[in-house]
DNA sequence: TAGGTGAGATAACGTTGTTAACTTTTCGTA
DNA sequence: TACGAAAAGTTAACAACGTTATCTCACCTA
């Protein structure tokens, strides 16, 4: 029994390639019109196929969907890879988010996918991205920041759950970056600029969380960056 | 000319009361189904009318689910009513927190409606919340708080803006409930209770945000509530 | 009593996600 | 080399959706 003949090989490849066609184009299509303005006609349209052949290729719409989910949480991570190097953890953290309201605003269609989401309850993540592993896992590296400097006793004694604290850090920066895209075309609120705000919101954090003194160092590097 | 026969009163009367009554109907279907499984033809089925006679009532569904949001709003800022008595600003402003995720996991699918969505850019909020006024606007109410604490001298030195400041107190636990509603389903994070973590995150902005020595003694009282 | 209007109903249009059935090309094997 | 199977599509269709144009009918006013 031949499991890979040249011919399967070559058509394998094929599929793969118009799969990646069909998520390039998906991409492309989130940009332009958000979720709203998605539909897979529209999609098969773009690519010259009928919209039944994307079935072929994926089960459903959310599963499609949630492929595009997957390759923007690998960029989402590579954001990260800068971070990587530096050091001091405590640094690091307000370096992600940074990086995390960075992201949103570049992207603020996929961060919508990714985590405002409530369509697809699970996403996939199928593909490259292997849970708990630091190096993909945008989750994982966060967690593993926050457990070194919890290893390293920065954090105040009443805080020991390494996830407790990331969950509640993400979940500073994710409620600002939410708010401006869900609501900040909305008048009824005299939003202020982002940036700033996001700026603060991690001092404000990292002060509550650290103990005293453990904070003061590592945050002013966070304004010599360029401000894009 | 008669501005108002006691027959055009009376259909007015009427007129309102359908009203009412497609609106009350759109509540428990948005309850029972969330936002995805609400649409006009199941609202009308439920009240035994027609999809179109809707139409009548309100221009489209957008403006519809929008006025179910102000009945929400409104709700939403009756559960702030026995925060207003509670004299010292701080301890407000932290009973204000949790009284901002007790509301959002009581009524998740308004919650997503009405902080969640981007499928409407400004919501209506024509009826009967008069922007500004602290007694009907959730944000003026939390804005006021904020602003008596910033006159008080109780913030950091660095912290001016009230509404930068409201902002990012009210993002941090919208950032929790947030996540919470969109992804608290998916298992690709070991995600933490959520009540714990909005305690401690209001705790951690509160000491992020106030002079020292400012937030210990208002925090203890949040904990001898019911815990319902 | 004639006519206007208020509050609905019917029918229809275009779009959506998805499935079933069919075609066509390509390939491995007897 | 002929045959059957599978791969990669297409066409046609279904049910549900938001929305509009058109019609009906009861009731109120002049």
């Amino acid at each position: 029994m031949s499991l890979a003949t040249p011919a399967a090989d070559r058509r394998d490849r094929a599929k793969q390639e118009t799969r990646e066609l069909i998520l390039e184009a998906a991409t492309e299509l989130l940009i332009a019109g958000g979720v709203a303005g998605f539909s897979m006609r529209k999609l098969a349209a773009k690519i010259g196929y009928t919209a039944t052949a994307i079935y072929f290729h994926f089960p459903d719409k959310d599963s499609l969907l949630g492929a595009v989910v997957d390759q923007q949480f690998i960029a989402f991570r590579k954001s990260f890879e800068r971070i990587g190097k530096v050091t001091h953890a405590v640094e690091r953290l307000a370096k992600m988010g940074k990086a995390f309201v960075d992201f949103a605003l570049e992207h603020p269609d996929h961060y919508q996918f990714m985590f405002m989401n409530t369509s697809i309850k699970a996403l996939p993540k199928g593909g490259g991205i292997e849970r708990g592993n630091p190096a993909q896992d945008c989750y994982a590296f966060l967690r593993a920041t926050v457990q070194e400097s919890l290893s390293a006793g920065r954090f105040r004694a009443e805080f020991k759950d390494a996830d407790q604290l990331a969950q509640l850090f993400f979940a500073g920066v994710h409620g600002l970056v939410a708010l401006h895209i869900a609501r900040g075309e909305d008048p009824w609120v005299e939003w202020r600029p982002i940036r700033p705000t996001a700026k603060k919101m991690v001092e404000a954090l990292l002060r509550g969380l650290l103990r005293e003194g453990e904070c003061e160092t590592p945050l002013p590097p966070c304004d010599q960056e360029a401000p894009r």
